[in-house]
DNA sequence: CCTTGACTTGGAGTTAACTCCAGGTGTTAC
DNA sequence: GTAACACCTGGAGTTAACTCCAAGTCAAGG
């Protein structure tokens, strides 16, 4: 599969799709005769997998290790899961905070919500008088 | 309260506090005599806010939107409250993906826990062979 | 009086993660 | 056979959000 088609599926421009693969954030892909990247299941697992990690916003340079340990083969295995479990840390810990945000947006919206309706109550309010009823 | 005591409190850099204050994400506060900022109730909820705001990742720029809305009056709060509703979506969406992520990387931390047993169990065993049990 | 330390400012520098660009190659369409 | 198009590369540029720096002011302590 050529980059344009992986840049459609995934929605990864093919610029970012050259710079993961020449930052080794993915292996480098095969190349079909003339030099055009030709993506083969595996390149589009792990691309699918990198979009997945940084649309959570894993680092990019962890990222980078993360694969060079898994080039490196099994003995890398432990190495691996400490660095999932750190960054798994982190995911939490961010959503955590994001979750506090959230309920004092909703809370805000909430007492928004209420100024509007007083406010066009007033307004109402303000026509009655204006029709001198 | 001074600058020092303020970043001690919110865990904000002295840079940043003051940052916040030149680009108009926090309106400006009050200056002791020798124009040194002096942080009042108010402008320490503002701090807090922002920096729960920004710590969920809403963009500075929206924040600093809001803000100018909140400092021209009531007649603002229809378009405050759609700046919330609009960037508490976002938020919203951006945890989604973000769950998303932690399911595979609870899954991905589960399958090298069996890997590492499994591994560990191999070398039990060499063990007893070499041991000639 | 002089040093130390906390504060001030405007402006420059940094970092992460893209994103764009110029110049070049190879294949397809008329 | 030439124009259009998708691809290639190395390198430069951009953006957001800080972060650092130099030079200066002021109050307190020895």
């Amino acid at each position: 599969m050529k980059i344009a088609e992986v840049s459609e599926r995934y929605g990864l421009s093919l610029d970012t799709l050259r710079y993961y693969e020449r930052i080794g954030l993915i292996p480098p892909v095969n190349r079909s005769g003339n030099g055009i990247r030709d993506y083969n299941e595996l390149d589009l697992r792990r691309v699918e997998f990198i979009k997945c990690m940084r649309s959570a916003g894993l680092p990019v340079e962890v990222l980078i290790e993360y694969v060079g340990l898994v080039q490196q083969g099994d003995k890398t295995i432990d190495a691996r899961k400490e660095i999932l479990k750190e960054q798994r840390e982190l995911l939490a810990a961010r959503m955590n905070e994001m979750q506090k945000t959230l309920d004092i947006l909703d809370h805000k919206i909430e007492v928004y919500e209420k100024a509007v309706l007083k406010k066009e109550k007033q307004i109402v309010q303000a026509e009655e008088v204006m029709a001198g009823d």
